[in-house]
DNA sequence: ATTCAATGTTAAATACTCTAACATTGAATG
DNA sequence: CATTCAATGTTAGAGTATTTAACATTGAAT
């Protein structure tokens, strides 16, 4: 069988079908592309998908998966690279995770959407975006055991850390940034935030 | 001619169908409503919308102004009660808009999601959001007079509260508060957040 | 009184999702 | 090996939604 005549059965259908739909989300800025297109860019019939997805919104929720795992890859990554214990660490992680948000601003629709607000809260909720968050949870421990705090514990610290750079991609992916403050850039606003943040913790001792 | 007999022309059919297809996306808890359902809620045919937004994409994004308006008007009304110059009334105005975010859940994946990003940046980019977060800097430039500060300016600031309540609204709202920190609330979460962030603004003086 | 632009109606073209019935294949089994 | 069958592919088409085209009604301006 040469290449030229492609095998009946793909193989790999359900990965590719997930990559195509990610691409034509890319390319499209959105989910507003049609299961045929998923499928042809496969090279599969209109019908092969719902082999593997029962509906398209399945489709979607594991797109949704493979940009959550992508999330925490990038963020996890970073965190090796920075001193351990540091506010730059968590600073870091931070930006890592704005940075995926703005390069991907199509998957940040559906991620935090229609679709995400579904699929996080029917489903596997917790697999998707822990990973990630333990990776900023260690980060915060860390500079916690050089930075004693006496009031909050570290997965409340977590959470507000994780929400100044989750809300700050927001309004940035959405323009605020540019159109308020057009001279700033969301990753300095990220750092000065985070820094007068962790000051105001240290104030109490 | 009597009600029963109801006028050919509707007489404020846009605006009943903005509202028809707000109340079907929060009764479905998402955009996947058909427009023949608001054509049908608002007592006309399936081609009468038509007349009014030219495709159901303009409908939504009149859906998303009415929702961005109505959130301005939360923020403002909450803003009244309180103290001038405060940190209470920051405080006031975020939990306002997590309280909105939090109760029209449905509305966020529209305001913030694909269609959201779509809109807000092709288009009314400066009307919809500002008068909301004109009022956050009007209670934060309030704060700034009593509590000095040195380095940062009024709008960044702004934009830094604005991501913390903007943050936590979507973190909460994903359900991530209640499965990481079950015994607390995203509202106290905000108090002690923006605290601990005007604290670390007034050590450097 | 008449006209016409705005706004409504019905019918149908187009497009997308999903299912049904059938085809092909590779891997497991005797 | 030959056979079988579960998995996975194909084509055709039913059902549903969006949008347009052609026509109808109305209120307001002349």
């Amino acid at each position: 069988m040469s290449p030229r005549s492609p095998a009946y059965h793909h193989g790999d259908l359900r990965n590719a079908l997930i990559l195509a739909a990610a691409e034509l989300i890319e390319e499209r800025g959105g989910a507003d592309f049609a299961m045929v297109d998923a499928a042809r860019r496969a090279g599969v019939s209109s019908a092969a998908p719902y082999r593997h997805f029962s509906d398209k919104t399945e489709l979607l929720d594991a797109v949704i998966d493979f940009a959550f795992f992508a999330l925490g890859e990038q963020v996890t990554a970073v965190m090796q690279t920075q001193a351990h214990g540091s506010a730059e660490a968590i600073i870091a992680i931070g930006k890592a995770y704005i940075r995926f948000i703005c390069e991907h601003r199509p998957f940040y629709g559906l991620m935090w959407g229609d679709a995400g607000i579904r699929a996080i809260r029917e489903k596997h909720s917790d697999e998707r975006s822990a990973p990630g968050f333990y990776t900023l949870m260690t980060a915060v421990e860390n500079w916690c055991v050089q930075n004693p705090v006496d009031e909050d514990n570290v997965l409340q610290l977590s959470i507000k850390l994780w929400s100044m750079a989750h809300g700050l991609a927001g309004i940035a992916l959405y323009g605020h940034v540019e159109r308020f403050l057009p001279e700033a850039d969301v990753f300095s606003l990220l750092e000065s935030s985070t820094h007068t943040f962790l000051e105001g913790l240290r104030k109490r001792q």
